[in-house]
RNA sequence: GCCUAUGUAGCUCAGUGGUAGAGCACUUCCUUGGUAAGGAAGAGGUCGCGGGUUCAAUUCCCGCCAUCGGCUCCA
């Protein structure tokens, strides 16, 4: 017998060798039927493995993570499995579950390709087996016994990943005619899985790496239940609504013209106004907190670049350096502002008094990206960053840290952005050759940045390896409407630009001493942050930000002339309003789409006129009924002003 | 840069080896006082760019550019 221990803490006895879902059964017949795998001693086993201990159990189902983790990674055996009968002689490379389903990397063989097409054969298949109600079964094989399988097959992806693998840790899962390497977990068969849709295809490097062959990756998801399956594509219809590039194009914020170039966006008036509220409200957020604002040219010498080490490490995968006709010099487009603000700093003898030292400058930066990376506003060639340096000595790190993290908090509270996701890069301790800097340093900045964030009580992921090649850093990253994640505001350390600059203050000691730099960008660059912005809000700005606030609608052509006048008068109190008489009726004006994100319309005519009114409806059909313009004008300038007072957000 | 797909009016899209169409939007007029009103007329396109095949190319072929979804990359 073996005791098999329940979340709850019940222990329950049962025979040696039981299986999850013999004990899902003796629990109830419901539970039997839901249950998709089983945590034993927090690993997730499939539900017809033996349990040959005494064990913690816990039955997972389609709403545990780990549960449907198990039931997609099966889905992409699946689908392997038809395109194994749909595409004899196809090779397999890997395939797992992912956020939102699975994928599978397959190489059809020389010249051919899986095109989306085919998709509609291929969800055939999978249905068909599904029918089929094929056993999933799992087997322990010796390495040699693995390898042979395999090469005989010529699954040269998998003999590969085969003698990476240690003997005696090796497993296989057999469906039908489809045995995969693999470590599962899996369902006990086929006939779990109800809705399949294979979603995209796309061409997948083998292992990540550029050099390898290029296999075809195809995304697919699965659903206990048709009505899910639905749901899901409706979801993703409805994602598809609130793109940004959608959206900015319905509302005029910003534009791409082939002809200026790939990644270089134009900013329209509107989303001009936008950006220019984001940032007169870190502008104030900053004066709060000290920052100097500086102003420094969009080119600088070559040799700027040489001393700060980024022109060995990416020179010659950037824009090409611009040169002066006569002397032959060599400028390059700035591709971060850090060197920049350096030379301010040696502008002039440093003592410690003047620490911290703080340079804020709206910085625009220019970076080759390759062609198939630019996305939108979310990845460009040509972008702003809300940048600024702090100079520091070394005692005042933390403290300077944990002030930049309040800035990111007010922003992110003032915002809404309620689902973000914190991520600490630390150095990759087996490959200290890509970083410069000295281990001491490294390892100084390393646990300000981790104390910091303790004491703020943020829970940040740790990442090794995914430091910047100066110093480690903390980013905080935001999903757009379809999950995509995009890193917004960071805050890195930097203990080697003030060396290559040899960057200097004299202490209280009278010794020369060197400061301590930290970068940090809240919003990380306009563009991306106001991309993920309007995904967030689907373009339904608050009023403090949206770029127009009111549209004034005369109900007949008689109130035209009127309602530019109210337009005026909002204006002077700084209102963001404008006229719309596309057509006298008011009914039709509403319906529109970029109406429907105002945060409020005022209706003009004849009764409200005479006493100096107008009707006042809210984002969303609230009607606000008649108001005198001037109490309108006070509670909107007051409503905004106050949004714009970053006090309003002590943490 | 690589793989897949796409590029036709301001927007969303249909279509064809014989130099182009719809809906919405736009202009003018008529009708209509109210939460997606109807009618009439009109304007608007080198069918992404370049080359080839052809009597003839927006359509077929090739190259490039841009965009979409991924991969790699991301200071």
């Amino acid at each position: 017998m073996v005791k098999i221990t329940f979340p709850d803490g019940t222990v329950r006895e049962y025979e040696k060798g039981v299986t999850g879902l013999e004990i899902a059964d003796s629990i109830s017949r419901r539970l039997a039927q839901e249950v998709l795998a089983a945590s034993v001693n927090g690993e997730t086993w499939d539900l017809t493995r033996p349990i040959e201990n005494d064990a913690e159990v816990r039955l997972l189902k389609w709403e545990d993570p780990e549960g449907q983790h198990a039931y997609w990674h099966s889905s992409a055996h699946l689908m392997a499995e038809a395109l194994q009968e749909l595409y004899p002689g196809i090779k397999f490379g890997i395939g797992p579950a992912i956020e939102q389903g699975f994928y599978y990397d397959v190489d059809p063989g020389e010249g051919k390709t899986i095109k989306e097409a085919d998709f509609p054969a291929i969800e055939k298949k999978m249905m068909e087996l599904i029918a089929a109600k094929e056993a999933i079964v799992r087997e322990s094989i010796s390495k040699k016994d693995a390898l042979r399988m395999f090469s005989e097959r010529d699954e040269n992806y998998k003999v590969e990943l085969i003698n990476e693998l240690e003997d005696g840790t090796i497993t296989t899962y057999t469906q039908g005619s489809f045995t995969d390497l693999c470590r599962g977990p899996h369902l006990p068969n086929t006939s779990y899985i109800r809705a399949v849709k294979v979603l995209s295809s796309a061409g997948a490097y083998w292992r990540g790496d550029e050099k390898r062959p290029q296999l075809t990756r195809l995304y697919g998801i699965t659903f206990p239940k048709k009505k899910l399956l639905d749901e899901y594509l409706v979801m993703l219809e409805e994602a598809k609504k609130r793109d940004h590039r959608k959206i900015g194009k319905e509302l005029q914020l910003f534009h791409f013209s082939q002809t200026v170039g790939a990644g270089l966006p134009l900013w329209l008036p509107k989303g001009t106004q936008l950006r220019m509220r984001l940032e007169d409200f870190l502008k104030k957020i900053q004066r709060d907190f000290d920052y100097d604002p500086v102003i420094t040219p969009h080119i600088g010498h070559k040799q700027l670049y040489v001393t700060s080490g980024h022109y060995d490490k990416y020179g010659k995968d950037s824009f090409k350096p611009i040169k002066t006709p006569e002397e032959g010099e060599e400028f390059l487009l700035k591709p971060m502002n850090c060197p920049h603000h350096c030379e301010i700093y040696k502008a002039f003898p440093r003592s410690y008094k003047d620490l911290p030292l703080r340079m804020a400058e709206f910085g625009t930066v220019y970076r080759y990206e390759q062609s198939g990376e630019l996305h939108g506003l979310t990845r460009v060639r040509g972008f702003t960053q809300d940048d600024a340096h702090i100079f520091c000595t070394p005692d005042q790190v933390k403290d300077e840290f944990l002030k930049v993290m309040d800035i990111i908090f007010i922003i992110f509270r003032a915002l809404d952005f309620k689902e973000f996701e914190a991520q600490i890069s630390l150095r990759d301790p087996e490959d200290k050759e890509k970083y410069i800097g000295t281990d001491e340093n490294w390892e100084k900045a390393e646990r300000a940045i981790v104390e910091a964030c303790e004491e703020k009580g943020l829970k940040a992921k740790v990442e090794l390896g995914e430091a910047a090649f100066y110093g480690p850093k903390l980013d905080f990253m935001v999903k757009d409407a379809l999950g995509r994640r995009w890193q917004l505001g960071t805050i890195q350390v930097d203990y080697n630009l003030p060396d290559r600059f040899e960057l200097e203050y004299t202490g209280a000691d009278n010794h020369k001493h060197r400061p301590v730099m930290i970068h940090r960008a809240p919003f990380g660059s306009m563009e991306r942050f106001v991309a993920v912005l309007i995904e967030h809000t689907a373009g339904k700005f608050p009023l403090w930000l949206a770029p127009t606030q009111a549209v004034v609608i005369p109900v007949s052509e008689r109130f035209n002339e009127y309602a530019t006048h109210v337009v005026k008068e909002l204006k002077k109190q700084d209102i963001r309003a404008e006229v719309d008489d596309r057509n006298e009726k008011v009914g039709r004006k509403i319906r529109d789409n970029e109406l429907k994100r105002i945060p409020y319309l005022l209706i003009v005519g004849e009764k409200e006129t005479e006493n100096g009114e107008v009707s006042v409806r809210k984002q969303g059909g609230e009607d606000k009924g008649s108001i005198k313009l001037s109490t309108f004008a006070y509670d909107v300038s007051r409503e905004v002003s106050k949004m714009m007072r970053p006090e309003e957000f002590d943490i």
